[in-house]
DNA sequence: TACTATACATAGATTAACGATGTATAGGAG
DNA sequence: CTCCTATACATCGTTAATCTATGTATAGTA
């Protein structure tokens, strides 16, 4: 199913940065661990992603570095600040509380 | 706790859905009954509800009709027809799947 | 009589995600 | 060697949902 892209908004963000906490992960690979992980649901485009990227590093969130690979290709990797896991820990909490607030209105709890 | 409005952006319509589905029901009620079953999470700018019910009018998910208190005030009921039903169903689903994918990615799973 | 809550409505601003498009390189197929 | 595809990053213009602000009007209360 192709899930609306209005519901995606304002929870994309944190999902980009906690695939980026769990180790340093470039763009490329991050829509891909965003494919896997959600089971196809998340197809993020690249005009989505880098934007973001962008905005997580300017707001201090993340600090990228160029790092090439083996083949000699250059890779921009993002690496979480101090600052990006407070404010992943803020934004999944305030997920889980807007979750459940739907849940609670539309009656689908457990 | 305030929720980022990005986060609210395309679950909105389909709690407004789901109020009226359990009873006909009117802008100002709407608004009080969302804040209430969402624990004060959810409130809902006039600004935001009435264009939704419009639209939701337009695309012939709900019917409108004009009635009076017994104080004489006029108010303007909206009903579900069977097209908003299916329209529920269809959109409670894709909130699940997407709900449950966020919470895949997030390592939020219970 | 004045204020507050109710009740509906619309206009303009903001913002996130999307599609389209562009650039460049590595690696494999032919 | 050449062409094509996948990888890799990037930006621009469009779309759409919500918000703030503002407007109108009436019922009930102080």
């Amino acid at each position: 199913m192709k899930i609306s892209k209005e519901l995606l908004k304002g929870s994309t963000a944190i999902m980009i940065l906690k695939i980026i906490s769990e180790g340093d992960s470039y763009g490329y690979q991050i829509v891909g661990e965003l494919t896997k992980r959600s089971g196809d649901v998340f197809k993020l485009n690249e005009g989505t992603l880098y934007p973001i990227l962008h905005t997580l590093e300017k707001e201090g969130y993340v600090k990228s570095y160029r790092k090439a690979t083996e083949g000699g290709r250059e890779r921009r990797y993002y690496k979480i600040t101090l600052d990006g896991r407070a404010q992943l820990d803020a934004r999944t909490e305030e997920w889980r509380i807007f979750s459940d607030s739907v849940n609670k209105v539309l009656g689908t709890e457990v």
